[in-house]
DNA sequence: GCAAGGTC
């Protein structure tokens, strides 16, 4: 029996299908495909299949110094135990070995990988290898037909990076966090990818701090042709700078003021050049992941959801493989018959074809040609709008129409610059017009927007109006979209198609960056600092650079694995000489940042810092760091994840919080001031549901650091709506309440109920006070009633049992009845109430 | 519980 393997599933099965003409039969070993033919079995990995680690006797990380795991030995282990054993079952079978994993360099790693799991159990099989760059019948057939050997030295290129990277990241990693006493699951990062994207975002973050805005001015007129009605058109005041180039911002205050005071003065400007040029606009090139991204991105998805929606879009058969560099079709693809695929379909059909009658059908190309996978395009297979969510369709539409575009005609853009003069001022306007919209058409996922400046001629005086001066401030360098992090990460050459997305999501993960487009916390900032001062190398591209250069030596042959290992291991050595020295101050250092990530202000009790901490059950509270001594506490609401804005409360001086919440994301404000407004009134007892005398299983959590510890109580609180109730204040993590009646200054008297322990409350409105009594008794009284009358009118205010009987003699019967009622008509038919009392139950109502 | 790279 002949096996085959290859990196995953789909692309087992579709070799299946090109070598058995379709003819394969499959079966599942474990939770694997195998597919079967004419005594060839085919199985698909999953990426690796087995992964590099320390020995155990090294995995705790306070037992062992971090330096020690330079030295370290490393083991390989299986980490897909199912598709091992799979493999190691037909290994054992079979009489030829086929390793047939994608052509790169990660590709024969994982081949090796196989490799050397069929030797374990098989030593005298023979064992090839093909290579294709596309899975085509032609592609596959050849290489089939001309097998070739494994790239040993390929391999342990990519095993060097295994080992380079394992160790790296793993000493820094164990360092910085055992440093700052972090451990757990906030342990503090460090990677050869990782690190240098972060000082990209922390870079910019610096560039934006230093910052310092320079005022600046801008002069505006709107300029009309005066013999007719045409529009008039917006030009902007510039000069000639020293190098004699074209400037708009006016530094000085004083010349502004006299420019504007020549332009408003001027009845009429006259035109000194007029400049027509057409451009030609190319189509856009093929799909790689990062353009991919890039164009999703703009639709408004995070790189990770964009890349998860292609996934499945992928695996069901839409869409190629989402992982690509390429951005050139493959020979094999031929775009005629892909079009022809969509012609007829009710959105998609049209531009299909449209495209179909050009006369020839010439797809762009991009500079990057590999060898494993086409660009992102669509198959031809087609979902139905029902098969796929709204946000699927619209990157499959994404997908497809790129690929329109691609082969698509190269758009027209006429420019019309125009430059008018009064006195010695310039005015200039810059008009354009898309003349041919070629791949606009079906694609429209640019801009297309014209800018109006009509037909003049040189000579001609033009109206002059409207002169605006506008004063500005120069703005700092923007922060860097997720997209473009990505895009700059692949031009550094640090991540690949893979990953870099991932990357992203382990930065927001670790506590490096928040919100979107990123910003760095304090923490990231003492992670790059550190990492500056004392490994550079770990946040730089260089690394990365060094890297590659000693895998293509490796994979030529010119050095050997443990040459490059070895001395990349000394390096990291000579790092850690330094490094240990300054343990304490780096420590001190991070954990000042730490703790400044949560800061949120003065406690209002102790003067020590408020923070953002987390209970035990995983909500988020504000708590004083002088605790236990201070056991002040706010509420944070329950949903979302808190970010510290910039902006600070007047009142209270503390910084404001926003809850993170993915669409449901909003401003809390200060927190101080929220506990405030809700108002919390007069404490009336222990809650029943958390409080100290309540018999509650869950209530208590021994040791937790956190407002927890103290069981809720009730308190009389008014709501920024204005209405009112008694809630516990341990809200929102206690979500206990009671109703008060709407309206009434409610008294607090000292007769408390035998029952609940709370005191009775009177509410004194109009002319006599109500006995309102304990709120428990009140509420189930409240609640009794309400299943005896059945009706919903109860809920007003001020309406009782004897109310409803009043105006159920009235046909009004529920809430809804009562809206329809006029008012007048019920105070008519219905003794004792007035029309203005119905009037306030419709409008409470 | 560490990295980065595959894949789902």
């Amino acid at each position: 029996m002949e096996l085959i393997v290859t990196e995953k599933d789909n692309a087992a099965r579709r070799i299946a299908d090109i070598l058995s003409g379709g003819s394969y039969d499959s079966s599942r070993e474990n939770g694997v495909n195998v597919y079967e033919w004419g005594g060839k079995r085919c199985v698909g990995l999953s990426g690796h299949v087995v992964g590099v680690d320390f020995p155990p006797e090294y995995s705790d990380w306070r037992d062992v110094e971090p330096v020690e795991l330079i030295g370290a030995e490393i083991e390989k282990t299986p980490t897909k135990e199912n598709i091992v054993a799979t493999l190691r079952i037909l290994a054992r079978k079979a009489t030829r070995v086929t390793i047939a994993t994608d052509y790169d360099r990660e590709g024969e790693l994982i081949g090796k990988e196989a490799y050397e799991i069929v030797r374990d159990v098989n030593e005298d099989v023979p064992i090839r290898r093909v290579r294709f760059s596309s899975i085509t019948e032609n592609e596959v057939q050849n290489a089939f037909d001309e097998p070739d050997d494994l790239d040993f030295d390929l391999a342990a290129a990519g095993e060097a990076r295994q080992i380079i990277d394992l160790v790296w990241g793993a000493a820094l990693t164990r360092f910085l966090s055992l440093s700052a006493g972090q451990l757990g699951n906030d342990f503090i990062s460090v990677g050869r990818v990782q690190s240098p994207t972060l000082k990209l975002i922390v870079d910019r973050e610096r560039e934006i701090q230093a910052f310092d805005p320079e005022e600046y001015w801008e002069l505006f007129a709107d300029l009309g042709k005066t013999d007719e009605e045409a529009e008039s058109f917006e030009a902007q005041y510039f000069y000639r700078d020293e190098d004699d180039n074209e400037a708009e911002r006016v530094w000085d205050e004083a010349v502004a003021e006299e420019v504007y005071e020549t332009l408003s003065s001027a009845s009429a400007a006259t035109v000194v050049d007029v400049n027509r040029r057409t451009r030609t606009d190319a189509p856009p090139t093929p799909f790689n992941t990062t353009q991919f991204i890039r164009a999703a991105g703009s639709l408004g998805y995070s790189a990770q959801r964009a890349m998860s929606i292609a996934e499945d879009l992928y695996t069901a058969g839409y869409i190629t493989y989402p992982r690509t560099d390429n951005t050139v079709y493959p020979d094999d693809l031929d775009p005629e018959a892909l079009l022809d695929e969509f012609v007829g379909h009710p959105t998609l059909g049209e531009s299909a074809e449209s495209l179909l009658e050009a006369d020839e059908v010439v797809p762009t190309e991009g500079d990057e040609e590999t060898t494993d996978h086409p660009p992102i395009h669509p198959t031809g297979e087609i979902p139905s709008r029902g098969d796929v969510s709204d946000d699927e369709w619209e990157i499959f539409e994404l997908v497809v129409r790129r690929f329109y575009a691609t082969v698509a005609e190269a758009a027209v853009w006429e420019h019309l610059k125009v430059v008018a003069e009064v006195g010695d001022c310039r005015l200039k306007a810059n008009g354009k017009r898309l003349v041919e919209p070629g791949y606009h058409d079906v694609y429209p996922y640019f801009s297309t927007t014209e800018n109006y400046v009509p037909d003049v001629d040189e000579g001609e005086e033009l109206s002059v109006s409207d002169v605006e001066l506008e004063e500005k401030e120069t703005q700092p360098p923007r922060r860097y979209g997720q997209s473009r992090l990505i895009e700059t990460m692949e031009d550094m050459g640090i991540g690949t198609k893979s990953t870099r997305h991932n990357t992203l999501e382990k930065l927001y993960d670790r506590g490096y960056i928040e919100s979107d487009p990123p910003r760095p916390t304090k923490l990231a900032m003492a992670v790059v600092d550190a990492a500056e001062n004392y490994a550079d190398r770990v946040v730089s591209e260089e690394m990365t650079a060094q890297l590659e250069a000693d895998m293509d030596a490796i994979a030529s042959g010119d050095a050997g694995l443990e040459d490059v290992t070895d001395e990349s291991r000394e390096m990291l050595e000579a790092i850690f000489e330094s490094l240990v020295d300054s343990r304490d101050e780096i420590g001190d250092h991070l954990r000042k940042s730490l703790k400044d990530d949560k800061r949120l202000g003065p406690c209002p009790e102790c003067g020590e810092d408020l923070l953002v901490r987390r209970s035990r059950h995983g909500s988020y509270f504000v708590g004083c760091d002088g605790y236990p001594d201070c056991e002040y506490t706010l509420p944070l609401p329950s949903t979302g994840k808190p970010l510290i804005l910039e902006s600070e409360c007047d009142d209270h001086g503390l910084n404001e919080v926003k809850m993170l919440a993915g669409r449901q994301t909003f401003v809390h404000g200060c927190p101080l001031c929220k506990a405030e407004e809700a108002g919390e009134g007069p404490i009336l007892g222990d809650c029943p549901e958390c409080g100290d005398s309540a018999t509650s299983e869950t209530s208590r959590d021994e040791g937790a650091e956190t407002a927890d510890e103290h069981g809720g109580e009730l308190a009389v609180k008014t709501l920024q709506s204005g209405s009112r109730l008694v809630g516990c204040t341990r809200y929102p993590d206690c979500e206990y309440s009671l109703p008060l009646p709407r309206r009434g200054d409610i008294e607090v008297t000292d007769d408390h109920c035998d029952e609940h322990e709370l005191p009775e409350l009177v509410i004194h409105s109009g002319d006599e006070p109500w006995e309102l009594g304990c709120p428990i008794c009140n509420y189930q009284e409240f609640q009794a009633r309400e299943s005896d009358s059945g009706s919903d009118l109860e809920a007003l205010d001020g309406i009782g049992a004897k109310t409803v009987e009043k105006l159920a003699s009235a046909g009004i019967e529920s809430i809804d009845d009562l809206t329809d009622a006029d008012p007048d008509d019920v105070a008519a038919s219905v003794d004792g109430i007035s029309a203005d009392r119905v009037r306030n139950w419709q409008a409470e109502a």
